[in-house]
DNA sequence: TTGAAAGCGATACCAT
DNA sequence: ATGGTATCGCTTTCAA
């Protein structure tokens, strides 16, 4: 059998199953307009061959990609969203071409947003690292492709979102510390550039008034990127002000560094200090025993995956907004780490 | 001014501009062969109508998708090195097609590949979750897709490669642990599916051998994912075999179930036992203090995108492997985690 | 320096 | 149920 220097095409296919390019496309396309013996020659000539559809030329034919566009300000921070989105839309067939900001500012977000759009993605998935810039709101609206946006509310920018809830955790983290003894918690929480900031903070108000914390004893420090700065900051300032228990909305790293600087001053945790983490919802992630305000990252996919598919699949509907929350998980085993 | 139903084409945009489609698409390509006059005219006129070239019909003639497919086996893991890598390739009008095996096996990592293909990538960077795979290697030497391996190693596939050697470093941390005492050296590592799993334990080994300890003294954990199991059984094995340091190749997430772990069985860290962490290397990273082991994402991304990029223009000179180094970061101050 | 026309590989309309 | 043909938007000879 001679090496094919060219990958063939549905024309070779409808002549090696002696039928029309017409037919091959509708046996492609799972049209119910086709003899099933038909079917079948073709499915043979297509396997034999080896065939497989030039995306590009259904593409421009079709003017659609088969591809999803997701604009995340940190990869390793949606990682697992990305990865659950990522397989679903597979099973459909669906693409994932990823962009990330890289952590920054609204042009940043603008430049990859058009980068995928000039890509002529079916839809798009979008977590801008911020919200609230007035030309990313007039670009989103000058398009006409279908966004869902992951937990971030964009001003006059009316499509699907799938919004996470995180004052029921809130409540919950705050009454656990209280019932602990605690009276003084503090918040240790990211920038309010996106609606998960600007949440977290109102959250975490409402919630120390519901547990008739005065409001004096809820602080918040907040920064712009959490990481080590963010713990040593975050750590010394709450201190300052007396807190004996910490909540703190970042990544491991930021607990991590969290827990570091507690040590270096001596602070007990959860003897002095209790501290409250974020995690991941989900068997497979590592529980540091700590109390966590866990995040439905499966769950978020889910409901990303399912609007997302809508849209492709041609809904207009009036946009929808799917809400799902974090759960706050006490932990069972206290982290203790022994002193050097 | 109306508002155009259809996105303009080279030829609207050669009908405003008194030129033939030709010459609009010599500009669009850069070619020299057109007036600086008319250059103008036609850059005026696509900036008036806001045109973008149909990447689809573009690609059909050209054969070529602008689109790089990245295997990753967990995105979260290799965040950063997407992210730069994304960020690079960006630079030369480049997309990211990301895929994830999650974790899995060889199977996975093929239905993956298989997609990317399929949808005509220009070239194909892969970290596979399992390099050994008979089937991985036959598949991978039947592609024409230009491709760049990111320290993995296929056996019968000649190809790019963009390899971090562990040596070096493994030798740096086991002689400080040796200065500062220590004569039982455990080492907690991934499972040897993949290039660095091997390389980490057999760098480990030659470490301990070159800085004289008994071979009874090394030990090796390996597991096959890097979570909360592997930290407690890796922990419970080794400090069954009586080590004093731990070194701990994985995650953030394995270093902190690693310090749980031994809290949970009264052992002070560093005073009892030693342990050497694993980290990226670069300013944006939270450092937790402890002596770390530091992964060159910058440095491997940039190799990796030089490569891609030279296949990408065409190079078909032989095979270029390129090879890096983790660095040991002593680390200037200790994790001390109080008691509770 | 510029343009006319062919063609990339599919899909979709209209016949039959 | 099947086939012929125009067409999507661009690049690429080949001529002028």
């Amino acid at each position: 059998m001679p090496v094919n220097s060219r990958p063939p095409t549905i024309l070779d296919i409808a002549e090696a199953a002696g039928v029309s390019k017409t037919t091959v496309s509708r046996v492609l396309n799972g049209s119910a307009r086709v003899a099933p013996e038909t079917r079948t020659r073709v499915r043979d000539a297509i396997a034999r061959l080896g065939f497989q559809v030039n995306l590009a030329a259904r593409s421009l034919r079709t003017s659609r990609t088969g591809l999803v566009g997701l604009l995340v300000p940190v990869i390793s921070i949606f990682g697992l969203i990305v990865e659950s989105l990522d397989g679903q839309l597979a099973e459909h067939g669906l693409g994932v071409l990823l962009t990330s900001s890289r952590r920054r500012d609204a042009p940043r977000d603008l430049d990859s947003l058009e980068m995928l759009v000039g890509r002529g993605v079916d839809a798009l998935v979008l977590a801008p690292s911020d919200d609230r810039s007035p030309e990313l709101a007039r670009y989103l609206r000058s398009l006409r492709t279908p966004m869902v946006l992951l937990d971030r509310e964009v001003r006059g920018v009316a499509c699907d979102a799938v919004l996470v809830d995180h004052a029921p955790a809130l409540l919950a983290a705050v009454r656990h510390l209280v019932d602990d003894g605690r009276q003084m918690i503090g918040l240790i929480t990211r920038n309010d550039r996106t609606r998960p900031g600007r949440e977290l903070v109102a959250g975490f108000a409402a919630a120390c008034a519901a547990a008739g914390l005065a409001p004096s004893s809820t602080h918040v420090a907040e920064f712009v990127d959490l990481d080590q700065q963010a713990a040593q900051t975050g750590v010394d300032t709450l201190l300052d002000r007396g807190v004996d228990a910490i909540i703190a909305t970042g990544t491991l790293a930021l607990t991590a560094g969290i827990l570091e600087r507690l040590a270096q001053h001596g602070v007990g945790v959860p003897s002095e200090v209790s501290l409250v983490t974020w995690g991941h919802a989900g068997p497979e992630n590592l529980e540091t025993g700590l109390p966590t305000i866990a995040y439905p990252v499966e769950e978020v996919a889910r409901l990303t995956a399912r609007l997302v598919l809508s849209r492709i699949e041609g809904s207009t509907a009036t946009p929808r907004v799917e809400v799902t929350r974090t759960v706050f998980l006490p932990g069972d085993v206290p982290l203790h780490a022994a002193v050097g």
